[in-house]
DNA sequence: CAATAGTCAGACAGGTTGCCTAATCGATAG
DNA sequence: CTATCGATTAGGCAACCTGTCTGACTATTG
């Protein structure tokens, strides 16, 4: 653990720092407990009164903190509370989706309190000479609708069906025409004013789990995401795995046994080729179960196709499993979802009968939109480590 | 990223928590950049320099840094060079392994500094009443051989080939006679004084690979280790991870392909029954190759042979890249040694035939023992660590 | 003589303790 | 029912404390 890493403070410095790291508590506080009294405050932090009287008129007047209101009901004066003034500062979230036709786009904005004070579902062309810009009008509408004014936007957090990759700024492995577009990222940073973080869907959908889902609490587990396509997204104690170059999860590549070897399907050289959205539907047909739509086809499917799914389900559970042993899977994306507790147990069967490893299978719990509910959760978390950072960095004068 | 971690310092307090602030990271820098004079600790830390003399006074006088030599050449006086004192702290590295017959024990000891002190491998019989005695009379009689007190000993690091499990405070999946007792660990930790920590041996493997071999700077990588038995270590930019029953890596349980696929071996449910030793034998002996030791077969086995062994290991470093993308994949363990450059570059285009996927595969680097080295390491690592936090904990008088 | 190592004294910044005043509630007395 | 008192708590103020910084000073070396 922490070999090579930077993991003890190497913190030096003269009073200036202590004042900056007591503010930056204070503010981490209010921020992650919600509304405080002073006395709350000197709890958490150890400080003293005047101290933190001290910080909070600092916090006050850099229009972070604000008076919410005041106690009452036991003796003396009436304390006030604190609170993080959720117009300091806003986080914006966007989904692009493919739908077929023109793209979609789910946009949401949350304010610091974690509020979501505006959101929408617009449909965006973006085979268009700029399409940074088109997400960006989008975006602006949506404030607007809402009253809210757009430079207060700190941060904003796109989620899309790709990885992408900073170093040639191109979202990748994309289908949604003009998405992929390089520069896009840069522009919408230029045109916006704020930071934006570009995030695989998968990965926002396994925030969502862990916040709002089956996996609050987990330590680590795993997301399998079955659709069109195939994803993973690993979360590691709250951190998400991303690898080296975004790659990590691209569980559809992993090569089912040895090459050479006759399975079952003539040609299966992956886990693409078998459990991927066209693979179910494919599943099912071979069960007399007549889908388009490979969600529908599990709803619709009966006991003898949900196991043989299963089987398949439990391959990738198990090589994950004996991978990186997660406490948990949770199998979510619209198949996952269909799949419901049947796909669930019949998966924990297949799992257990086919080898020593064991974890726990879950569905996802997630009933709303789940990549926009984590670009919120990913956004919002991000506004607030920068405002503390700001606030704890600022110490050279 | 970093979402629900406390990545962001809440750390508050007065003048005193400066003063431990500032002694830690001084002792930080010494500790991983060697001897400095009190201008180095200047530029590095960015204080005054009564401050910085201050602070070495302090760690001085816990004993904690010397002065080692002077500066000469320059105008003016010489500079002080200080340096944390190598005996301030020992850290004592047991790697315990099968032999076949009795337990074999490679004991070392290392300084502050990071020189090895004292080593030596024993034969240790565990299967006795009390094992952790025997290990810790093996470490004190190597210490009295090479005159170092052994209660100078801060930590000590334990490799061995299984996993521990602190809830139950025994070492599962170990085949050593005695070492799976319960308690043992905790005997240990009372018999030496000191904190004692248990790790897979593998994943000792992966430190020292990324120490002295060839993960040297590398962001993330993965170590499968060819032995009699099968294993993978997988180091996230330097922390290893081990699941959430310290069961990561064990891919030995990999399934290969869906359950009943005729494969190519009449019987291959699983990676253990094509990869580990056994199997590595059995391939062998297929292309003619007669021998009983794995890495003797790999060393004395034809191109083909070597070929349809790389096969294998190519469908185990795929699974690895599609779940992780580590940027290299490590072969070690014997049959990885002796595999060497052909099994490198014949599991190189075995990966690339199989699919999209990208790695660099390489053979490891390191040449000593790499579970004692990872120990040595690990080990050392703790002892700094936890000297610096002491430093920066005591700031409550 | 020039340049550097290290110390010393005073200033400074920020935090803490202890004391003070003001506000609020409940109990008690009229 | 009302007025008052006491207990309790919020918040401010002043003096003190700790640790760091600046600038001057001494000592040492080429």
């Amino acid at each position: 653990m922490g070999l090579m890493s930077t993991s003890v403070e190497r913190l030096s410095g003269s009073a200036k720092l202590l004042r900056a790291m007591n503010t930056s508590a204070v503010l981490a506080h209010l921020l992650s407990r919600g509304p405080l009294t002073r006395s709350d405050i000197r709890e958490l932090t150890g400080l003293s009164k005047p101290t933190t009287s001290e910080v909070l008129r600092t916090l006050v007047s850099a229009d972070l903190a604000i008076v919410t209101g005041h106690t009452s009901g036991g003796p003396g004066p009436n304390a006030e509370i604190y609170a993080t003034n959720p117009d300091g500062a806003y986080a914006a979230a966007l989904s692009v989706r493919e739908t077929g036709r023109q793209p979609e786009v789910a946009l949401a904005v949350t304010d610091l309190s974690g509020a979501t004070r505006a959101r929408h579902v617009r449909v965006v062309g973006l085979d268009v000479a700029e399409p940074a810009d088109a997400l960006v009008k989008a975006l602006h509408s949506v404030c607007l609708d809402a009253g809210l004014a757009p430079d207060r936007i700190r941060h904003t957090h796109l989620g899309v069906p790709g990885s992408y990759d900073p170093t040639t700024d191109a979202i990748h492995h994309v289908d949604v025409p003009g998405l992929g577009r390089a520069g896009l990222v840069s522009r919408l940073r230029r045109r916006l004013g704020a930071t934006v973080e570009v995030d695989n869907d998968v990965n926002l959908a396994a925030i969502a789990e862990r916040r709002h889902g089956v996996a609050r609490g987990a330590d680590a587990f795993a997301l399998l995401w079955i659709d069109y396509g195939l994803g993973l997204a690993i979360d590691l104690g709250g951190t998400l795995l991303r690898g080296s170059r975004g790659g990590a999860g691209e569980i559809g590549y992993m090569p089912l046994g040895l090459p050479g070897a006759r399975t079952l399907l003539r040609d299966a050289p992956d886990l693409h080729s078998v459990l991927a959205g066209p693979a179910v539907v494919a599943l099912a047909a071979q069960h007399g179960v007549r889908a388009t739509d490979p969600a529908a086809a599990v709803k619709a499917g009966g006991a003898a196709f949900l196991a043989a799914l299963a089987q398949r389900v439990a391959i990738a559970a198990a090589t994950v499993v004996a991978v990186l042993d997660p406490s948990l899977i949770v199998l979510a994306g619209t198949v996952g979802r269909a799949g419901g507790d049947r796909l669930r147990d019949a998966t924990t069967v297949a799992l257990r009968a086919s080898g020593p490893l064991e974890a726990t299978i879950a569905t996802t719990g997630v009933t709303d939109d789940p990549v926009l509910l984590g670009a919120i959760d990913a956004g919002l978390e991000r506004v607030r480590e920068d405002l503390i950072r700001s606030v704890q960095h600022n110490h050279r004068q």
